[in-house]
DNA sequence: CTTGAAATTAGCGACGT
DNA sequence: ACGTCGCTAATTTCAAG
């Protein structure tokens, strides 16, 4: 007897790529938590989750193994990093080559300021996220990075306030 | 006599609210390395950092009681988590008033899809970072959305190819 | 799954240089 | 400031129910 809610398990797998594993509601809470903080002592995971240290940390363990842990790391605080400004940035590609893109992967990788780097769909080709001190220091970024580079168009968005801002990744989604 | 390189030491503080405090470029390697991975027991940090065990981690310690390192997470695979769609949303407000944001606010808040939100320059008002599984789960998140709140546009773009993420911000502007 | 306990390792603090 | 040493506390593994 227990007062551990339990739903059906969840099973990834066949058409995605993924390798096939059962998930249930209690690793999803364990997600959650360690999303939030993954310093906590593990008797401080099992108590949240609604079980004991033993079995908590051997689904820990699973998590890593399958991969849906990818690492931990530490979070900074930006400001306090003198990174106080960040910057969207819309890129359009002078041709559709992958001659092109390898190397607009290679500029990128090469600045530790573009955080992220996206490929979308729309008119818009490619989505910088930069992140810098303020804008006389996005300019100094902006021209290095022409000089590195041909581009189509460049047009970058300051961003005014984060509104929102997450590392965690909802678990709402694996059943 | 020790072998570790030591330049000029960076005091952060006086115009920007930040508490003033030196940070050299071995406090930046214990970032560095941190940022990638916090799960590293310390003697392999400072060994990394060529330090011994103690003195490195007082100045990790220092690090999180200054809030330069703000949390340690769990960095999870958005796949494995049935999350391989990430989609960017250009909002444009209906009108600008405090209330509209605030209810706007108070609406992403609610959406764990939604990971990231910036209140923007330029033509575009705010931008979100949505993750959802697929096109289908997208067009379920947007019903809800505009439900729960009124739009004077929403253009949505896919991202096809995420080329470059990182939760590591760089260390290179401390100075 | 649980509890409990043993072995190992890391975290932490005091003191000396 | 760093380094060493030793105590404390946590993690990890294993056994039995």
């Amino acid at each position: 007897m227990q007062g551990v809610l339990r739903d059906r398990p969840f099973r990834r797998g066949g058409g995605n790529g993924d390798i096939s594993a059962v998930f249930d509601a209690i690793d999803r809470k364990i997600l959650d938590v360690l999303q939030e903080d993954s310093s906590l002592p593990i008797a401080t995971v099992a108590e949240r989750v609604g079980l004991s240290s033993g079995p908590c940390w051997r689904r820990i363990k699973r998590l890593e193994e399958k991969g849906v842990i990818k690492r931990r790391v530490a979070v900074v605080d930006r400001r306090k990093l003198n990174l106080a400004t960040t910057v969207f940035i819309a890129v359009k590609a002078p041709r559709h080559a992958a001659e092109w893109s390898e190397a607009f992967r290679r500029v990128i990788d090469g600045f530790p300021e573009v955080v992220e780097a996206w490929r979308l769909t729309g008119d818009i080709d490619y989505l910088l996220k930069v992140v810098v001190p303020d804008v006389a220091a996005y300019d100094g970024f902006y021209q290095r990075l022409i000089t590195r580079l041909d581009f189509s168009n460049i047009s970058a968005s300051i961003a005014m306030e984060e509104m929102k801002f997450t590392t965690a990744m909802p678990t709402t989604y694996m059943e």
